[in-house]
DNA sequence: TATGAATGAGCGTTCATTCAT
DNA sequence: AATGAATGAACGCTCATTCAT
């Protein structure tokens, strides 16, 4: 499980990090997120993250990378528990709004980096535009093979449906933080029967 | 339509800096955009950004005003122009996205601004929140009065439908950051197909 | 009256200039007056000043002698009604305390200038040296012909006490800056019958 | 002698910025005192200044506290070492005047951080106005006392008397500044003879 | 006379990074 | 494996001064 060429203590060190930088861009966001600030926060010198980590850029795509990886454990399982098209899409919203309900803070931070690492150049971060890319091919397939398997109606561009559904999951962080009581549960199942009414075939 | 006790040199000089800080902002992001970095594009000191916004946050909420205004300008007419509910969410969608796609990169700088500035305690920029608030809140108004007319299904929450249609179109700038060769018009047909079936009444 | 060249207006704006200039000494202190700060309060752009001021130095050498010319039409007559050393002695006390708690925002700035200003080789002021050494020189005098005249003790040297009794008056600003309750008559009282009693001849 | 939670290093470093502090201070006064001058005299970057002080406040506090220490470990075995109020009086000035002869530039840095540094809301420095009304009430009592114990005459106003004291005292770092030959000693001993003469019982 | 506009230097502060210990 | 110390660049901002109008 443990990368190979880190010790144990290497390992949680590294996780202890990456733990405190999501809490940090979580309540500060990204402009007040600072390595001392992050530092501060476990009780240990700044000195540590630049051991454990070659830059600040590197931590950040690691805390990018672990959000990632566990909504995708918390996800995958569940889609793939469905056997037709229409319930994969329905698991596939469900569980990721829910996901995101649980693990807000996780998710605001996975968006603060998403949205403010670029390239030396400038461009974007390609981390998060490959993340993009990926989910939003993962969403086009399944609903591609719902209109192969006519569960789903034919005249719809399923990447153009695709890039909504995704859209209209990763609204959630930002609501979350903007209205600590807005009901993630709901949403969800609105979520998914609003777009089961959009792509059913007719009939 | 120049604001009193401006002069013509200020208005100009306002409106320069302000079209300089969208495109820093969109070419490089948020973190990156400095007032050296703005003042440099258009070939001035620094102090002349200084002289002619008292702050940074000032500057960046003109981008915000700016942005907002012309948006709504071209967006309000093409709405107001239709008589049924339906046709208004479809123009409002059109619209939206249509503008997005022609002024990307004004649309890129003002998800910056809104995504990234943040009050002095750290809780989110109230002029973004305000200004999601008030557009959620235009878009549920339409959608409840349609169900009121019977023109939409009254089955589903206007106000997560409102969402995940603001959500929708509001993954354009970063799709156009990502993707150059993203096909706008294309999208706004599609979306608006969409969340007219997602909408109307059965039958 | 009005200087050589200058028109009545000119006067005038000067004057003007000068007495913003105090009372932004006397209510910021010194660093905290900067020229905008200074044309804010008379309600004109900061040209203003530099059109009637050739720097800022100038400016507040202008305050300095201003309120010096003011202290001393205020002493001079009231030293010169007495006729023996001892009354010129309390009269010179009496009444520069006086000035100093009626004229007490002026005093201020007056101080904040003195300590603060320095030549461009960080000398200190030469101005406000040049006014200690005059006032210390008359002090001196005035004491050194009362011992003369036998009305004082011939055992002190009166370049010592002259400093003392300078700090002792100099020390009112300060004390009024601190304390706004500060009862400067009756410090001046007390002050005059303290130098009277170290002064005085024996017997 | 170190304070606790301090490294060797640590200590030196703050001394040695301290000690520079007081020199440009002394040398350059108040307004030409920055960060980055501080550094230079010492050759690092001005960011070892704000690695060891949180702010340019702090730094100062820091230099106004070090030199009111020392002063006040030189004079006061020298006035406990007195038995009577008169003697006690007399090595009080003494021993202060001494102590700005001995160390003039540390005092003229005491008095400048004094005179110039203000609250936020440019009400006086608390610690000045503090450090004048600690000085002025130990010398009050002095005075007091000597007047219950009838070795001073009782009809002088002890508070007033401190002042006149206290501001005679004073007037030495503005002198040294003035003037690099003024005889600190020779005022000491002057100054103990008149307030002497100023407050002894008649007889 | 006065203004609005701009400059350029300097300020205190923050920061990611480096490195000897 | 971690720390304390230091660097140097960049930041937003303030300021005295200059100057065309």
């Amino acid at each position: 499980m443990r990368p190979e060429g880190r010790t144990f203590t290497e390992t949680a060190r590294r996780a202890q990090i990456v733990a405190a930088a999501v809490d940090t861009l979580a309540e500060l966001g990204y402009a007040q997120t600072s390595l001392a600030r992050i530092a501060e926060r476990i009780g240990v010198s700044k000195g540590v993250i630049s051991y454990h980590f070659a830059s600040k850029e590197e931590l950040l795509q690691a805390v990018f990378a672990d959000v990632l990886a566990r909504a995708g454990a918390y996800v995958r399982p569940r889609v793939e528990a469905e056997s037709t098209a229409r319930g994969m899409l329905r698991a596939m919203i469900e569980s990721n709004v829910d996901f995101m309900g649980e693990y807000r803070r996780d998710m605001v931070a996975l968006f603060e980096v998403a949205v403010n690492t670029r390239r030396a150049d400038s461009s974007p971060n390609p981390a998060a535009a490959e993340m993009s890319r990926e989910t939003a091919a993962v969403t086009t397939r399944l609903l591609a093979s719902g209109q192969a398997k006519e569960e789903f109606r034919a005249d719809f561009d399923p990447r153009a449906m695709a890039m909504a559904i995704r859209a209209a999951i990763d609204a959630v962080p930002p609501a979350l933080a903007r209205d600590p009581e807005f009901d993630a549960r709901h949403y969800a199942r609105e979520l998914a029967d609003l777009f089961d009414v959009a792509t059913r075939s007719h009939g």
